[in-house]
Order: structure tokens, then sequence, then C-alpha cells
RNA sequence: GUGGGUAUAGCUCAGUUGGUUAGAGCGUCAGGUUGUGGCCCUGAAGGCCGUGGGUUCGAGUCCCAUUACUCACC
């Protein structure tokens, strides 16, 4: 369960990350199924195809429905939807903070109303590792507070020191877990998460505190969450020299594809994102060449793949007409090709940003593509 | 055939005792979407108010005729 670093260019990092399910290449995208399911109709029998190599779960969704024990009775998440690569957790932490209703915080954790049914649930650090223990993911995240922005320097300071205090928990709470004889994922790890809002001294102080637990792995988290992205970029500039150099750099629900690059470019090496796969539910696409949306009239005879730059199986296979007619037609097999060619597109700009790193020539790469990505076709 | 009802945006419908530039939802067109409820948000285009007369300073609105659709009865 190590971190090796492979490369460096700059500041970005070319690493191997090993897990209990397999070696995770670095940077990596993490394709996002909150629900063990991707949306769209995409299923574990397709990740490999789009390049995977992790998949993303969630613990406050997965509690809440079909719940967490039963998971664990039919063998754990890897085995309840058909993946043996490498899984990652959250904590829920986040969906607390952003679905449920009339939430309470106190120093114990969070009372909350389910956004699915309206039930009463409570959850802290220790639910949330026993629910991340029952699914049995390879990294379970830390149970924090994500504060909302803008918000106050003060309540941000005291919801970062007790972010740290339920970090202890988590940890403590998670191996006792892990020693327990019926445990699904003994080898389950936890990753510490940087907050901080925007106030940097704020963040710095933070990452400081979580690093001293030695965790395998840290996360910022808590950003995109409507700051400007160039006070997102400033933010990692700050924490990332107090990150542990030997562990990975995970940055929580980042982004487009510019702002994995600058993300790289800065230091870190996991990202998830919903983007690629809502976006892709609306018809909305990434390609080599810029973004497009299927769904424009001008599209309507366009016999061209989505990308003709791509190779994944959508564009070797269907035209932008057929999958715009899909949409039009409300059939549900035009979201699945757009989810497939959306994941297959994220997967394959990690895979160019690790062959750059290798080669060397990630700069420019970078200086190339920052522009293009965001040009709308 | 007789009697009633309806006719307003692509669709389903609002529209005050007659009073500025006739509205909504859906659809269309185009933006947005960042640790996911397929949700949602924003903007735009789109009307000879069935047709023809009439009353009035002024008609989507009142009157007459006509056409189409529709319901009931014969």
């Amino acid at each position: 369960m190590a971190f090796k670093l492979l490369k460096t260019e700059g500041n970005a990092r070319r690493g191997v990350f090993s897990t209990p399910h397999g070696d995770i290449q670095t940077p990596v995208f993490m394709n996002v199924g909150t629900s063990a399911a991707i949306k769209g109709g995409v299923s574990t029998m397709d990740l490999r195809e789009i390049k995977c190599q992790v998949e993303l779960s969630n613990t406050y969704h997965l509690h809440i429905r079909p719940g967490d024990k039963l998971i664990k009775e039919l063998g754990g998440l890897h085995k309840f939807f058909n993946w043996d690569g490498p899984i990652l957790t959250d904590s829920g932490g986040f969906q607390v903070f952003s679905l449920a209703q009339l939430r309470k915080i106190t120093e114990e954790g969070v009372a909350f109303q389910s956004h699915m049914d309206g039930k009463k649930i409570f959850m802290g650090p220790e639910e949330s590792m026993q629910i991340q223990s029952n699914l049995g993911s390879d990294i379970a995240m830390a149970f924090d507070e994500c504060v909302e922005n803008p918000a106050e320097y003060l309540y941000s300071k005291r919801s970062c020191e007790r972010t740290t205090r339920w970090l202890y928990r988590c940890k403590a709470e998670l191996e006792r877990l892990n020693s327990l004889p019926d445990t699904v994922n003994p080898q389950q790890m936890l990753w510490g998460i940087n907050q901080g809002c925007t106030y940097n001294d704020l963040r710095i102080e933070h990452m400081k505190q979580i690093a001293e637990l030695d965790l395998p792995g840290y996360a910022i988290g808590g950003l995109a969450v409507g700051e400007p992205a160039e006070i997102m970029y400033d933010v990692i500039d700050h924490v990332e020299p107090f990150m542990p150099k030997d562990k990975p750099r995970y940055l929580m629900g980042v982004g487009t594809p510019v702002n994995i690059l600058e993300a790289v470019h800065r230091g870190v090496d996991f990202f998830d994102c919903v983007m690629p796969s809502r976006n892709a539910r609306h018809a909305n696409l990434f390609t080599w060449k810029g973004k497009l949306n299927l769904n424009n009239e001008k599209f309507f005879n366009d016999p061209r793949p989505i990308d003709e730059d791509c190779n994944c199986p959508v564009c070797r296979a269907y035209s932008r007409a057929y999958i715009r007619h899909l949409f039009k037609a409300r059939e549900m097999l035009g979201m699945r090709l757009c989810v497939l060619h959306n994941l297959y597109f994220y997967n394959e700009l990690m895979e160019k940003i690790r062959e750059h790193l290798d080669n060397g020539t990630f700069e420019t790469f970078y200086n190339e593509y920052r522009e293009v990505l965001e040009y709308r076709l």
C-alpha cells in the first residue's frame, strides 16, 4: 500500500499507487458511480473498455439505499457490482452538506434527514468508517465538514479544527474495524481531507495538522464550490508544499479538463468529477478540439463521430447525427453512448498526461491544450 | 337532422365589467452544470386570437353569419 513517485516535471508528478485490488497509475481520474452504478447505463463490464482504473462510490447514498449491511452480507462492494479493481468511497461528508435536509452539526457528528425519504440519520466519523468498512472499498475518505463558500473566517477555523479531531476518530475507528475477524477489506486505507475554505493560512495550518497522522493519502476538499478557478488554483499553490511528497494528493470533485491539467501542473495526482457523466446525460461532450453540444441543430445530419481523434467504442461506431437522434427521441442509448465517450475522454486525457510525464513533455502538452479544451465547437 | 360546447404559440391551456406591447407550462433553439436525484437554473425565437361582417374612440373579449372539431338527443 504505497505510493511510488516515478518521475516529476516541475510540480507535476507521475506515480503508481498500490491497493488491495491492484495498482493505480497516476495522475488518474476516478469514474464516479455514486450508487454503485455509473449513471447513464454504464456497467462495470464497460469500465475496462473505457480505460477506467478506479471507481468511486458514495457512503451516504449506499447507506440509505440499499444499505451497507446488505452489501457486506453479499460480500462487499467489489462483489456486489462486479468490479475487481480499486474502489474509493467518499465519506458522506459532502453529501450531508449538499443534499441532506435539516442538518445539525455537533462535536459528535451530523444529524440530518435523508434527501430520499426524510428519514432521520446520524453520521459521525465512526458511523462513516463503519459504513465504508462494510462496503469494503480500498480507500475510505475521512468524514469531514465541507464548509460552504463563502464562509466566515472564524467558522472556517473552528470547522477545520473539528474536522481534524474527527480525522483522529476516523483513524482509530478504521484501525479497530480492520482488526475484526469478519471485516470485508482488512487492508482498507484512510485518506485525510484538507479544508479551510479559501483562507490560505487555514488551509496550510490544517494541512500541517492532518499530515501528522501519516495517512496513506491526502485530499484537498471544499474547492470548486462556486469560487473562481483562479482562487482554487491559488489554494492548491499554497497547500501543495505542505502535502507529503511521498503520498498521493487528491483534488476532490474537480473538474473540467483544464482544471485537471492545471491541478496536475501544480502537483495533484487523483481526481474525480461528475462533470463528464452529468454533461453527457445532456449531450454535452468533450473532444480534443473543444466542447460540443450534440443537441445543437447543426449536428442533425453530421455523419462524423463525436470526436474524429477519439478511439473510444462510441466514436469507432456511431455518428453525431445518430446520437443526436437518440437524444431527441429520448432513447436511453443516447445517454449511455455519451457517458461512455466522455469517461473515455477523461481517462484518455489522464493517460496522455501520464505519457507526457513519462517522456518529459508534459509542459508542452499543458501549454498546447489549455486553450483548445475550452474551445466550443 | 336538432340542440349545446369549443376554436388564442408546435402541443395543452390562461386571458378580469371591452382599455398600453396577448401570457403560462411543455416542446423548439441556445447557454450553464465541478466529493451526482437523469434534477435543476438562465436566455431567446415563436400568435391575422378559426374565417367574414358588424357595434364601439377602442374587440381575444359584445352581436350576426360561416367553417372545423366535439358532446347529447333523434
